[in-house]
DNA sequence: GTTGGTGCAAATGATTTGCAAAAGG
DNA sequence: CCTTTTGCAAATCATTTGCACCAAC
């Protein structure tokens, strides 16, 4: 079974209708293999089934979040990126100086998930970090 | 020499002009100890000074940003808050379903910073955070 | 059938921008 | 003066919403 038929599944479960929009929307999400706005998703979903407006894959977006099938993350250009639940989850330093951005590890969080589920009973969203600052590159220029 | 006069005084050396609007944007910024919004700024500056457009608070948000006097930072609310850049930072764990906000001591962070630093050479910027997840009572409520 | 889902069009609301006038240094 | 800053109005642009119709189940 693939994976957009286990989300397929996973959405009858919850009481939800499958229909070839979200079952599109679902691959543009599994096919992207990494950040993708609602915008386009909705391109790609075009590119099969011919009309498809974004607020559908908005409201489809919304139910996917959730049932924490996708997150959604704002790495700051404006508009918000989701991506598929990720098996293995992970974060990004943003360089806001030259926008480059570097995939972090999720261990680095490990620790400090652990203590706020010690500390204060919070169960934390910590799936999918946007994590701005300067690059090694930036730092250099801005002491110069 | 008042907070706002120091911060004045840094805007100068940097090159920027000093205006009333901003001495009272920065006063407002000052004034809220805590988290502010652009319009809620330009409604505060209204008060002392008849016409102050948002735009020009945007504006200034915008240069204090990249002196980084001031934090932004988007709690999930649809607008951007700002913070006059703490003494003591810190940070929030907002609940994705209730909407509580409870503060978090920056030390949660210390050692993270230090990994980015020690592993990337990357600059975070870890003075204000929002982190989201689900509080005690929504966890129960939830497995309920 | 009933309920939920969709497209469309219009609204919302924060943020940005062009421009001519005003003010800081 | 010369440059930056401002107010105003208009433009952007992502996201949301009301509504009548359609499609899953």
């Amino acid at each position: 079974m693939s994976c957009e038929d286990e989300a397929a599944e996973m959405l009858r479960r919850a009481g939800h209708k499958i229909t070839p929009q979200r079952v599109l929307i679902l691959r543009a999400l599994r096919h992207a293999g990494g950040h993708i706005s609602a915008s386009q998703i909705a391109e790609q979903v075009r590119a099969a089934y011919p009309v498809v407006d974004v607020s559908t894959v908005y409201r489809t977006l919304d139910v996917l979040k959730r049932m924490r099938l996708v997150t959604a993350t704002d790495m700051g250009q404006g508009d918000v990126v989701f991506e598929w639940a990720p098996a293995t989850p992970h974060h990004h330093l943003i360089c806001s100086s030259c926008g480059h951005v570097a995939e972090l590890e999720h261990h680095y969080f490990d620790r400090l998930a652990d203590q706020l589920a010690a500390d204060f009973s919070f169960a934390a969203d910590l799936h999918h970090f946007a994590i701005f600052g300067l690059c090694r590159g930036c730092q250099i220029e801005a002491d110069a």
